[in-house]
DNA sequence: CGCTGTATTGACCTCCTTCAAATGCGGTGG
DNA sequence: CCACCGCATTTGAAGGAGGTCAATACAGCG
Protein backbone atom coordinates (compact mmCIF):
# COMPACT_ATOMS: atom_id res chain seq x y z
CA UNK A 1 0.00 0.00 0.00
CA UNK A 2 2.91 1.96 0.34
CA UNK A 3 2.83 3.78 -2.88
CA UNK A 4 -1.04 4.21 -3.36
CA UNK A 5 0.10 7.74 -3.33
CA UNK A 6 2.46 7.07 -6.44
CA UNK A 7 0.35 5.15 -8.01
CA UNK A 8 -2.81 8.09 -7.78
CA UNK A 9 -0.19 10.93 -9.21
CA UNK A 10 0.51 9.03 -12.09
CA UNK A 11 -2.85 9.88 -13.31
CA UNK A 12 -2.22 13.22 -13.06
CA UNK A 13 1.37 13.21 -15.00
CA UNK A 14 3.46 11.01 -17.04
CA UNK A 15 6.10 10.11 -14.02
CA UNK A 16 9.54 9.14 -13.77
CA UNK A 17 11.62 6.46 -12.68
CA UNK A 18 13.71 9.36 -11.00
CA UNK A 19 10.20 11.10 -9.93
CA UNK A 20 8.73 8.02 -7.87
CA UNK A 21 12.17 7.77 -6.64
CA UNK A 22 11.68 11.14 -5.19
CA UNK A 23 8.34 10.28 -4.14
CA UNK A 24 9.41 7.38 -2.39
CA UNK A 25 11.18 8.73 -0.21
CA UNK A 26 8.44 10.87 1.39
CA UNK A 27 7.59 7.83 2.86
CA UNK A 28 10.32 7.97 5.13
CA UNK A 29 8.67 10.90 6.95
CA UNK A 30 6.08 8.55 8.29
CA UNK A 31 4.30 8.38 11.48
CA UNK A 32 1.68 6.37 13.17
CA UNK A 33 -1.41 8.42 14.33
CA UNK A 34 -3.88 7.29 16.85
CA UNK A 35 -7.73 7.13 15.53
CA UNK A 36 -9.59 10.90 16.23
CA UNK A 37 -6.74 13.14 16.29
CA UNK A 38 -6.22 16.02 15.28
CA UNK A 39 -2.86 16.32 12.71
CA UNK A 40 -3.88 20.17 12.04
CA UNK A 41 -5.91 22.27 14.06
CA UNK A 42 -7.67 25.55 12.75
CA UNK A 43 -6.10 28.89 13.11
CA UNK A 44 -2.71 27.04 13.43
CA UNK A 45 0.22 27.80 10.84
CA UNK A 46 1.88 24.53 10.00
CA UNK A 47 4.69 24.26 8.15
CA UNK A 48 4.50 21.05 6.73
CA UNK A 49 2.44 19.48 4.38
CA UNK A 50 0.74 16.08 4.98
CA UNK A 51 0.58 13.04 2.99
CA UNK A 52 -2.00 9.84 4.45
CA UNK A 53 0.05 7.02 3.12
CA UNK A 54 -3.02 4.21 6.02
CA UNK A 55 -5.96 4.78 7.07
CA UNK A 56 -8.84 7.64 6.56
CA UNK A 57 -8.62 11.12 7.92
CA UNK A 58 -10.52 14.36 7.15
CA UNK A 59 -10.59 17.84 6.89
CA UNK A 60 -13.34 19.47 8.66
CA UNK A 61 -14.76 22.26 10.91
CA UNK A 62 -16.57 22.86 14.08
CA UNK A 63 -19.20 25.75 14.86
CA UNK A 64 -20.69 27.14 18.20
CA UNK A 65 -23.38 24.78 18.55
CA UNK A 66 -20.77 22.09 18.23
CA UNK A 67 -22.24 20.70 15.07
CA UNK A 68 -19.31 19.44 12.48
CA UNK A 69 -18.75 19.59 8.52
CA UNK A 70 -16.15 16.93 7.14
CA UNK A 71 -15.10 19.04 4.04
CA UNK A 72 -13.65 16.33 2.34
CA UNK A 73 -12.17 12.69 3.03
CA UNK A 74 -8.71 12.36 3.19
CA UNK A 75 -7.55 8.64 1.87
CA UNK A 76 -4.53 6.94 1.59
CA UNK A 77 -2.27 8.32 -1.12
CA UNK A 78 -4.04 11.65 -0.69
CA UNK A 79 -1.89 14.21 0.03
CA UNK A 80 -2.65 17.94 1.98
CA UNK A 81 -1.54 21.21 2.39
CA UNK A 82 0.47 21.47 -0.45
CA UNK A 83 0.52 25.42 -0.61
CA UNK A 84 1.75 25.58 3.29
CA UNK A 85 3.57 28.38 2.68
CA UNK A 86 1.44 30.68 1.01
CA UNK A 87 -2.14 30.77 2.89
CA UNK A 88 -1.38 32.34 6.70
CA UNK A 89 -3.56 29.85 9.04
CA UNK A 90 -5.69 27.23 8.93
CA UNK A 91 -9.30 28.40 8.55
CA UNK A 92 -9.88 24.31 9.12
CA UNK A 93 -8.68 21.50 11.40
CA UNK A 94 -7.47 18.31 9.54
CA UNK A 95 -7.54 14.46 11.94
CA UNK A 96 -7.13 11.07 11.64
CA UNK A 97 -10.77 9.18 11.94
CA UNK A 98 -8.92 5.86 12.04
CA UNK A 99 -5.88 4.91 12.96
CA UNK A 100 -3.01 6.01 10.58
CA UNK A 101 0.04 6.73 9.05
CA UNK A 102 1.03 9.95 7.91
CA UNK A 103 4.05 11.49 6.28
CA UNK A 104 4.80 15.21 7.44
CA UNK A 105 6.96 16.69 4.67
CA UNK A 106 8.25 19.69 5.56
CA UNK A 107 8.24 22.49 2.76
CA UNK A 108 11.13 23.04 2.19
CA UNK A 109 10.60 19.36 1.04
CA UNK A 110 7.78 20.33 -1.20
CA UNK A 111 9.70 23.51 -2.62
CA UNK A 112 12.71 21.55 -3.64
CA UNK A 113 10.63 18.52 -5.50
CA UNK A 114 8.74 21.45 -7.31
CA UNK A 115 12.35 22.89 -8.41
CA UNK A 116 13.44 19.77 -9.42
CA UNK A 117 10.93 17.57 -10.76
CA UNK A 118 8.58 19.59 -13.48
CA UNK A 119 6.14 16.27 -13.93
CA UNK A 120 5.94 16.07 -9.60
CA UNK A 121 4.62 19.39 -9.52
CA UNK A 122 2.41 18.82 -12.52
CA UNK A 123 1.12 16.08 -10.57
CA UNK A 124 0.48 18.16 -7.39
CA UNK A 125 -1.51 20.71 -9.49
CA UNK A 126 -3.70 18.30 -10.58
CA UNK A 127 -4.04 16.37 -7.30
CA UNK A 128 -4.85 20.03 -5.73
CA UNK A 129 -7.22 20.66 -8.62
CA UNK A 130 -8.82 16.97 -8.41
CA UNK A 131 -9.80 17.56 -4.46
CA UNK A 132 -11.23 21.17 -5.63
CA UNK A 133 -13.36 19.15 -8.02
CA UNK A 134 -14.68 16.29 -5.11
CA UNK A 135 -15.60 19.74 -2.96
CA UNK A 136 -17.84 21.33 -5.59
CA UNK A 137 -19.24 17.48 -6.51
CA UNK A 138 -19.79 17.23 -2.64
CA UNK A 139 -22.04 20.87 -2.61
CA UNK A 140 -23.73 19.63 -5.52
CA UNK A 141 -24.64 16.29 -3.80
CA UNK A 142 -25.53 18.02 0.14
CA UNK A 143 -27.37 20.75 -1.62
CA UNK A 144 -29.77 18.76 -3.92
CA UNK A 145 -30.28 15.19 -3.58
CA UNK A 146 -32.12 13.25 -0.81
CA UNK A 147 -30.22 11.43 2.16
CA UNK A 148 -30.50 8.17 0.34
CA UNK A 149 -28.85 9.26 -3.02
CA UNK A 150 -26.70 11.29 -0.99
CA UNK A 151 -25.19 8.67 0.63
CA UNK A 152 -24.81 6.37 -2.09
CA UNK A 153 -22.90 8.56 -4.03
CA UNK A 154 -20.57 9.14 -1.42
CA UNK A 155 -19.95 5.27 -1.25
CA UNK A 156 -19.90 5.64 -4.86
CA UNK A 157 -17.01 8.29 -4.86
CA UNK A 158 -14.89 6.27 -2.13
CA UNK A 159 -15.10 2.84 -4.31
CA UNK A 160 -13.22 4.78 -7.07
CA UNK A 161 -11.11 6.39 -5.02
CA UNK A 162 -10.29 3.34 -3.22
CA UNK A 163 -10.09 1.47 -6.82
CA UNK A 164 -7.53 3.72 -7.87
CA UNK A 165 -5.06 2.95 -5.02
CA UNK A 166 -6.00 -0.69 -4.59
CA UNK A 167 -7.62 -0.28 -1.27
CA UNK A 168 -11.29 -1.66 -3.14
CA UNK A 169 -11.92 -4.83 -5.51
CA UNK A 170 -14.20 -4.78 -7.66
CA UNK A 171 -17.52 -4.02 -5.50
CA UNK A 172 -16.61 -3.36 -2.13
CA UNK A 173 -14.06 -1.87 0.83
CA UNK A 174 -13.03 -1.29 4.32
CA UNK A 175 -14.68 1.69 5.46
CA UNK A 176 -13.78 2.41 8.71
CA UNK A 177 -16.15 5.35 9.63
CA UNK A 178 -18.61 5.22 11.97
CA UNK A 179 -22.19 6.50 11.70
CA UNK A 180 -21.45 9.72 13.20
CA UNK A 181 -18.23 10.41 10.97
CA UNK A 182 -20.78 9.55 7.92
CA UNK A 183 -23.24 11.87 9.45
CA UNK A 184 -20.51 15.31 9.54
CA UNK A 185 -19.51 14.71 5.81
CA UNK A 186 -23.20 14.31 4.25
CA UNK A 187 -24.46 16.87 6.71
CA UNK A 188 -27.39 15.02 8.41
CA UNK A 189 -27.98 13.67 11.24
CA UNK A 190 -26.72 10.12 13.72
CA UNK A 191 -29.94 8.64 13.47
CA UNK A 192 -31.09 9.67 10.12
CA UNK A 193 -27.65 8.40 9.13
CA UNK A 194 -28.91 5.19 10.32
CA UNK A 195 -32.32 5.05 9.08
CA UNK A 196 -31.15 5.45 5.42
CA UNK A 197 -28.77 3.06 5.66
CA UNK A 198 -31.06 0.79 6.36
CA UNK A 199 -33.29 1.46 3.83
CA UNK A 200 -30.46 1.05 1.02
CA UNK A 201 -29.41 -1.98 2.61
CA UNK A 202 -33.59 -2.91 2.33
CA UNK A 203 -33.09 -1.86 -1.71
CA UNK A 204 -30.23 -4.47 -2.10
CA UNK A 205 -28.37 -1.29 -2.61
CA UNK A 206 -25.31 -2.07 -0.31
CA UNK A 207 -24.22 -4.21 2.55
CA UNK A 208 -22.88 -2.59 5.38
CA UNK A 209 -21.54 -5.28 7.92
CA UNK A 210 -18.78 -4.88 10.40
CA UNK A 211 -17.12 -1.90 8.72
CA UNK A 212 -16.87 -3.32 5.18
CA UNK A 213 -19.29 -1.99 2.25
CA UNK A 214 -20.08 -4.55 -0.53
CA UNK A 215 -21.68 -2.77 -3.40
CA UNK A 216 -23.53 -5.90 -4.71
CA UNK A 217 -24.26 -4.20 -8.12
CA UNK A 218 -22.34 -1.27 -9.09
CA UNK A 219 -23.76 0.13 -12.31
CA UNK A 220 -27.28 -0.18 -10.33
CA UNK A 221 -25.95 1.94 -7.32
CA UNK A 222 -24.33 4.21 -9.85
CA UNK A 223 -27.52 4.67 -11.66
CA UNK A 224 -29.55 5.35 -8.24
CA UNK A 225 -27.95 8.43 -7.50
CA UNK A 226 -26.74 9.43 -10.63
CA UNK A 227 -22.93 8.95 -9.88
CA UNK A 228 -20.43 9.88 -13.25
CA UNK A 229 -16.90 9.42 -12.06
CA UNK A 230 -15.79 12.05 -14.70
CA UNK A 231 -15.27 14.80 -11.78
CA UNK A 232 -12.86 12.62 -10.73
CA UNK A 233 -10.36 13.23 -13.23
CA UNK A 234 -8.96 9.67 -13.20
CA UNK A 235 -10.10 8.98 -16.72
CA UNK A 236 -7.05 7.27 -18.93
CA UNK A 237 -5.74 4.52 -17.01
CA UNK A 238 -8.96 4.13 -14.80
CA UNK A 239 -11.30 4.06 -17.90
CA UNK A 240 -9.45 1.14 -19.21
CA UNK A 241 -9.62 -1.09 -15.77
CA UNK A 242 -13.23 0.39 -15.50
CA UNK A 243 -14.29 -0.90 -19.31
CA UNK A 244 -12.53 -4.18 -18.46
CA UNK A 245 -14.83 -4.79 -15.15
CA UNK A 246 -17.98 -3.47 -17.03
CA UNK A 247 -18.10 -6.08 -19.72
CA UNK A 248 -19.25 -8.94 -17.67
CA UNK B 1 -14.02 49.31 -11.07
CA UNK B 2 -11.31 47.94 -13.88
CA UNK B 3 -8.52 47.33 -11.18
CA UNK B 4 -10.95 45.22 -8.45
CA UNK B 5 -8.99 42.70 -10.15
CA UNK B 6 -5.64 43.56 -8.83
CA UNK B 7 -6.95 45.72 -5.52
CA UNK B 8 -7.95 41.63 -4.99
CA UNK B 9 -4.75 39.58 -5.36
CA UNK B 10 -2.96 42.44 -3.77
CA UNK B 11 -3.95 40.83 -0.71
CA UNK B 12 -1.81 37.15 -1.43
CA UNK B 13 1.64 38.85 -2.51
CA UNK B 14 3.26 42.16 -2.58
CA UNK B 15 3.11 43.29 -5.90
CA UNK B 16 5.89 45.52 -7.80
CA UNK B 17 4.41 48.40 -10.39
CA UNK B 18 5.66 45.95 -13.26
CA UNK B 19 3.55 43.29 -12.05
CA UNK B 20 0.64 45.78 -11.47
CA UNK B 21 1.24 46.93 -15.43
CA UNK B 22 1.22 43.50 -16.23
CA UNK B 23 -2.14 42.57 -14.88
CA UNK B 24 -3.66 45.59 -15.78
CA UNK B 25 -3.12 44.56 -19.48
CA UNK B 26 -5.13 41.29 -19.10
CA UNK B 27 -7.99 44.12 -19.15
CA UNK B 28 -7.77 44.71 -22.84
CA UNK B 29 -8.87 40.93 -23.15
CA UNK B 30 -12.65 41.76 -21.70
CA UNK B 31 -15.60 41.15 -23.43
CA UNK B 32 -19.15 42.48 -22.53
CA UNK B 33 -21.01 39.04 -22.12
CA UNK B 34 -24.93 39.17 -21.41
CA UNK B 35 -26.78 37.82 -18.32
CA UNK B 36 -27.54 34.14 -18.42
CA UNK B 37 -25.17 33.08 -20.40
CA UNK B 38 -22.75 30.38 -20.46
CA UNK B 39 -19.43 31.21 -20.54
CA UNK B 40 -17.49 27.37 -20.38
CA UNK B 41 -19.81 24.37 -20.72
CA UNK B 42 -19.03 21.24 -18.69
CA UNK B 43 -17.55 18.59 -20.66
CA UNK B 44 -15.58 20.78 -22.57
CA UNK B 45 -12.26 21.77 -23.11
CA UNK B 46 -11.86 26.02 -22.88
CA UNK B 47 -7.99 26.89 -23.61
CA UNK B 48 -8.85 30.43 -21.99
CA UNK B 49 -8.86 31.18 -18.10
CA UNK B 50 -11.35 33.94 -17.30
CA UNK B 51 -11.04 36.86 -15.12
CA UNK B 52 -14.43 38.74 -14.00
CA UNK B 53 -14.59 42.69 -14.34
CA UNK B 54 -17.87 43.16 -13.81
CA UNK B 55 -20.85 42.02 -12.88
CA UNK B 56 -21.83 38.62 -11.28
CA UNK B 57 -20.88 34.66 -12.95
CA UNK B 58 -20.95 31.34 -11.22
CA UNK B 59 -19.54 28.46 -11.08
CA UNK B 60 -22.72 25.49 -11.52
CA UNK B 61 -23.68 22.16 -11.93
CA UNK B 62 -27.06 20.09 -12.98
CA UNK B 63 -28.59 17.29 -12.39
CA UNK B 64 -30.43 15.21 -14.23
CA UNK B 65 -33.93 16.23 -12.51
CA UNK B 66 -33.05 19.57 -13.77
CA UNK B 67 -32.14 21.06 -10.53
CA UNK B 68 -28.92 23.25 -10.29
CA UNK B 69 -26.42 23.86 -7.76
CA UNK B 70 -23.93 26.94 -7.97
CA UNK B 71 -20.91 25.79 -6.38
CA UNK B 72 -19.04 29.52 -6.14
CA UNK B 73 -19.93 33.21 -7.37
CA UNK B 74 -17.83 34.98 -9.53
CA UNK B 75 -17.83 38.23 -8.43
CA UNK B 76 -15.62 41.77 -10.14
CA UNK B 77 -11.81 40.53 -9.49
CA UNK B 78 -12.47 37.02 -9.58
CA UNK B 79 -10.13 35.03 -11.93
CA UNK B 80 -10.84 31.54 -12.38
CA UNK B 81 -9.65 28.15 -14.35
CA UNK B 82 -5.48 29.41 -13.81
CA UNK B 83 -4.82 25.54 -14.40
CA UNK B 84 -6.36 25.49 -17.66
CA UNK B 85 -3.69 23.20 -19.27
CA UNK B 86 -3.81 20.64 -16.22
CA UNK B 87 -7.34 19.26 -15.94
CA UNK B 88 -8.35 17.49 -19.09
CA UNK B 89 -12.31 18.30 -19.22
CA UNK B 90 -14.37 20.93 -17.38
CA UNK B 91 -16.41 18.80 -14.59
CA UNK B 92 -18.71 21.51 -14.62
CA UNK B 93 -20.23 24.70 -16.52
CA UNK B 94 -19.45 28.73 -15.73
CA UNK B 95 -22.17 30.97 -16.80
CA UNK B 96 -22.57 34.57 -16.27
CA UNK B 97 -25.89 35.72 -14.25
CA UNK B 98 -25.97 39.75 -14.24
CA UNK B 99 -24.81 40.93 -17.74
CA UNK B 100 -20.90 41.10 -17.33
CA UNK B 101 -17.51 42.22 -18.70
CA UNK B 102 -15.13 39.21 -19.02
CA UNK B 103 -11.51 38.62 -19.80
CA UNK B 104 -10.62 35.72 -21.98
CA UNK B 105 -7.20 35.44 -21.41
CA UNK B 106 -5.11 32.34 -23.38
CA UNK B 107 -3.43 29.77 -21.15
CA UNK B 108 -0.35 31.01 -22.78
CA UNK B 109 -0.51 34.43 -21.46
CA UNK B 110 -1.29 33.06 -17.89
CA UNK B 111 1.84 30.79 -18.63
CA UNK B 112 4.27 33.89 -19.55
CA UNK B 113 2.95 36.09 -16.45
CA UNK B 114 3.54 32.75 -14.17
CA UNK B 115 7.56 32.55 -15.38
CA UNK B 116 8.13 36.29 -15.90
CA UNK B 117 6.37 37.68 -12.50
CA UNK B 118 7.24 35.37 -9.79
CA UNK B 119 4.48 37.63 -6.89
CA UNK B 120 1.57 37.20 -9.62
CA UNK B 121 2.31 33.55 -9.65
CA UNK B 122 2.01 33.56 -5.85
CA UNK B 123 -0.96 35.71 -5.89
CA UNK B 124 -2.46 33.43 -8.46
CA UNK B 125 -1.40 30.57 -6.21
CA UNK B 126 -3.31 32.57 -2.94
CA UNK B 127 -6.37 33.32 -5.20
CA UNK B 128 -6.92 29.81 -6.02
CA UNK B 129 -6.61 28.67 -2.46
CA UNK B 130 -8.96 31.67 -1.14
CA UNK B 131 -11.40 30.00 -3.72
CA UNK B 132 -10.98 26.68 -2.30
CA UNK B 133 -11.86 27.80 1.51
CA UNK B 134 -14.67 29.45 0.18
CA UNK B 135 -16.23 26.06 -0.94
CA UNK B 136 -15.17 24.78 2.73
CA UNK B 137 -17.14 27.24 4.12
CA UNK B 138 -20.09 26.82 1.99
CA UNK B 139 -20.39 22.91 2.67
CA UNK B 140 -20.25 24.14 6.18
CA UNK B 141 -22.83 26.45 5.69
CA UNK B 142 -24.88 24.68 3.29
CA UNK B 143 -24.61 21.38 5.97
CA UNK B 144 -24.89 22.55 8.96
CA UNK B 145 -26.90 25.89 9.38
CA UNK B 146 -30.48 26.42 8.52
CA UNK B 147 -32.08 28.42 6.31
CA UNK B 148 -31.63 31.74 7.54
CA UNK B 149 -28.88 31.46 9.16
CA UNK B 150 -27.33 30.44 5.64
CA UNK B 151 -28.78 33.35 4.03
CA UNK B 152 -27.28 35.63 6.25
CA UNK B 153 -23.77 33.96 5.75
CA UNK B 154 -24.00 34.45 2.02
CA UNK B 155 -25.18 38.22 2.58
CA UNK B 156 -22.24 38.37 5.01
CA UNK B 157 -19.39 36.59 2.36
CA UNK B 158 -20.49 38.71 -0.24
CA UNK B 159 -20.01 42.37 2.04
CA UNK B 160 -16.97 41.65 2.59
CA UNK B 161 -15.79 40.00 -0.87
CA UNK B 162 -17.35 43.09 -2.52
CA UNK B 163 -15.53 45.41 -0.10
CA UNK B 164 -12.16 44.40 -0.83
CA UNK B 165 -12.82 45.50 -4.87
CA UNK B 166 -14.99 48.54 -3.57
CA UNK B 167 -17.70 47.16 -4.65
CA UNK B 168 -19.53 47.58 -1.38
CA UNK B 169 -19.93 50.23 1.27
CA UNK B 170 -19.97 49.97 5.02
CA UNK B 171 -23.47 48.37 5.22
CA UNK B 172 -24.61 46.92 1.41
CA UNK B 173 -24.31 46.37 -2.18
CA UNK B 174 -25.65 45.35 -5.55
CA UNK B 175 -27.21 41.70 -5.51
CA UNK B 176 -28.07 41.43 -9.02
CA UNK B 177 -29.57 37.85 -8.30
CA UNK B 178 -32.66 36.35 -8.42
CA UNK B 179 -34.16 34.54 -5.80
CA UNK B 180 -34.01 31.40 -8.04
CA UNK B 181 -30.23 32.16 -8.23
CA UNK B 182 -30.28 32.21 -4.22
CA UNK B 183 -32.18 29.10 -4.17
CA UNK B 184 -29.70 27.13 -6.84
CA UNK B 185 -26.67 28.65 -4.20
CA UNK B 186 -27.90 27.81 -0.75
CA UNK B 187 -29.49 24.51 -1.48
CA UNK B 188 -33.15 25.54 -0.84
CA UNK B 189 -35.81 26.10 -2.62
CA UNK B 190 -37.28 29.29 -4.30
CA UNK B 191 -40.10 29.34 -2.43
CA UNK B 192 -38.47 29.25 0.63
CA UNK B 193 -35.59 31.41 -0.53
CA UNK B 194 -38.36 33.92 -0.72
CA UNK B 195 -40.38 33.49 3.38
CA UNK B 196 -36.18 32.80 4.57
CA UNK B 197 -36.16 36.39 2.93
CA UNK B 198 -39.25 37.75 4.87
CA UNK B 199 -37.64 36.81 8.22
CA UNK B 200 -34.77 38.73 7.88
CA UNK B 201 -36.19 41.59 6.80
CA UNK B 202 -38.62 40.82 9.63
CA UNK B 203 -36.05 40.71 12.07
CA UNK B 204 -34.42 43.67 10.94
CA UNK B 205 -31.55 41.84 9.33
CA UNK B 206 -31.36 43.14 6.05
CA UNK B 207 -32.97 45.02 3.88
CA UNK B 208 -33.27 44.05 0.02
CA UNK B 209 -35.14 46.40 -2.33
CA UNK B 210 -34.65 46.84 -6.04
CA UNK B 211 -31.23 44.91 -6.15
CA UNK B 212 -29.65 46.81 -3.44
CA UNK B 213 -28.92 44.98 -0.24
CA UNK B 214 -28.68 46.93 2.97
CA UNK B 215 -27.21 45.50 6.30
CA UNK B 216 -28.23 47.80 8.94
CA UNK B 217 -26.41 46.63 11.27
CA UNK B 218 -23.09 44.25 10.17
CA UNK B 219 -22.20 43.56 13.42
CA UNK B 220 -25.32 41.91 14.46
CA UNK B 221 -25.73 39.95 11.24
CA UNK B 222 -22.63 38.85 12.01
CA UNK B 223 -23.36 37.51 15.00
CA UNK B 224 -26.66 36.00 14.18
CA UNK B 225 -24.96 33.36 11.68
CA UNK B 226 -21.36 32.93 13.64
CA UNK B 227 -19.63 34.80 10.72
CA UNK B 228 -16.11 34.76 10.62
CA UNK B 229 -14.02 36.39 7.87
CA UNK B 230 -11.14 34.36 8.71
CA UNK B 231 -12.14 32.04 5.88
CA UNK B 232 -11.33 34.57 3.20
CA UNK B 233 -8.13 35.05 4.03
CA UNK B 234 -8.08 39.21 3.51
CA UNK B 235 -6.81 39.85 6.95
CA UNK B 236 -3.46 41.57 6.55
CA UNK B 237 -4.86 45.11 4.62
CA UNK B 238 -8.69 43.92 5.19
CA UNK B 239 -8.13 43.97 9.18
CA UNK B 240 -7.38 47.54 8.93
CA UNK B 241 -9.81 48.49 7.05
CA UNK B 242 -12.65 46.22 9.09
CA UNK B 243 -11.09 47.49 12.86
CA UNK B 244 -11.62 51.13 11.39
CA UNK B 245 -15.28 51.03 10.32
CA UNK B 246 -15.63 49.21 13.46
CA UNK B 247 -15.03 51.70 15.73
CA UNK B 248 -18.13 53.27 15.19
C1' DC C 1 -18.52 -9.50 33.35
C1' DG C 2 -19.30 -4.83 33.64
C1' DC C 3 -18.00 -0.52 31.05
C1' DT C 4 -18.04 2.52 27.25
C1' DG C 5 -18.99 3.80 22.77
C1' DT C 6 -21.71 2.66 18.67
C1' DA C 7 -25.85 1.12 16.51
C1' DT C 8 -30.81 0.84 16.59
C1' DT C 9 -35.63 1.97 17.47
C1' DG C 10 -39.82 4.74 18.60
C1' DA C 11 -42.62 8.83 19.00
C1' DC C 12 -43.13 13.37 17.95
C1' DC C 13 -42.24 17.67 15.75
C1' DT C 14 -40.79 21.23 12.32
C1' DC C 15 -38.40 23.00 8.67
C1' DC C 16 -38.58 22.91 4.17
C1' DT C 17 -40.70 21.21 -0.09
C1' DT C 18 -44.36 20.78 -3.39
C1' DC C 19 -48.01 22.32 -6.05
C1' DA C 20 -50.76 25.91 -7.57
C1' DA C 21 -52.42 30.25 -7.99
C1' DA C 22 -52.07 35.32 -7.53
C1' DT C 23 -49.74 39.55 -7.71
C1' DG C 24 -46.50 42.82 -9.34
C1' DC C 25 -43.52 44.91 -12.76
C1' DG C 26 -40.63 46.30 -16.61
C1' DG C 27 -40.80 46.31 -21.44
C1' DT C 28 -43.09 46.42 -25.99
C1' DG C 29 -46.27 47.19 -29.44
C1' DG C 30 -50.69 49.04 -30.73
C1' DC D 1 -51.26 55.93 -22.70
C1' DC D 2 -52.95 51.51 -22.22
C1' DA D 3 -53.09 46.50 -22.97
C1' DC D 4 -50.54 42.69 -22.79
C1' DC D 5 -46.68 39.59 -22.20
C1' DG D 6 -43.00 37.29 -19.78
C1' DC D 7 -40.51 37.02 -15.80
C1' DA D 8 -39.83 37.59 -10.76
C1' DT D 9 -41.92 37.76 -6.44
C1' DT D 10 -45.34 36.57 -3.20
C1' DT D 11 -48.93 33.84 -0.81
C1' DG D 12 -51.62 29.70 0.68
C1' DA D 13 -52.39 25.06 1.94
C1' DA D 14 -50.81 20.40 2.61
C1' DG D 15 -47.34 16.72 2.91
C1' DG D 16 -42.96 14.73 3.74
C1' DA D 17 -38.06 14.35 4.63
C1' DG D 18 -35.29 14.77 8.11
C1' DG D 19 -34.47 16.48 12.99
C1' DT D 20 -34.90 15.97 18.10
C1' DC D 21 -35.19 13.55 22.30
C1' DA D 22 -34.79 9.57 24.80
C1' DA D 23 -34.58 4.89 25.62
C1' DT D 24 -32.75 0.32 24.41
C1' DA D 25 -29.69 -3.11 22.33
C1' DC D 26 -25.38 -4.48 21.10
C1' DA D 27 -20.27 -5.15 20.64
C1' DG D 28 -15.60 -4.79 21.76
C1' DC D 29 -12.51 -4.59 25.49
C1' DG D 30 -10.07 -4.32 29.97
Amino acid sequence: MRNAFIAKLEHGAELTDADRVALDDLTRLARKVGPRQDIVRQDERPDTAHLVLEGFACRYKTLENGSRQNVSLLLPGDICDLHVAILDVMDHSIATLSPCTIAFIPSATILHLMEHHPRITRAFWWSTLVDEAIMREWLVNNGQRPADQRMAHLFCELLVRLQVVGLADASGYELPLTQYEIASTLGITLVHVNRTLQSLRAADLVEYKGRRLTIPDVERLNAYCDFDAGYLHMTERYDAMWRKSKVV
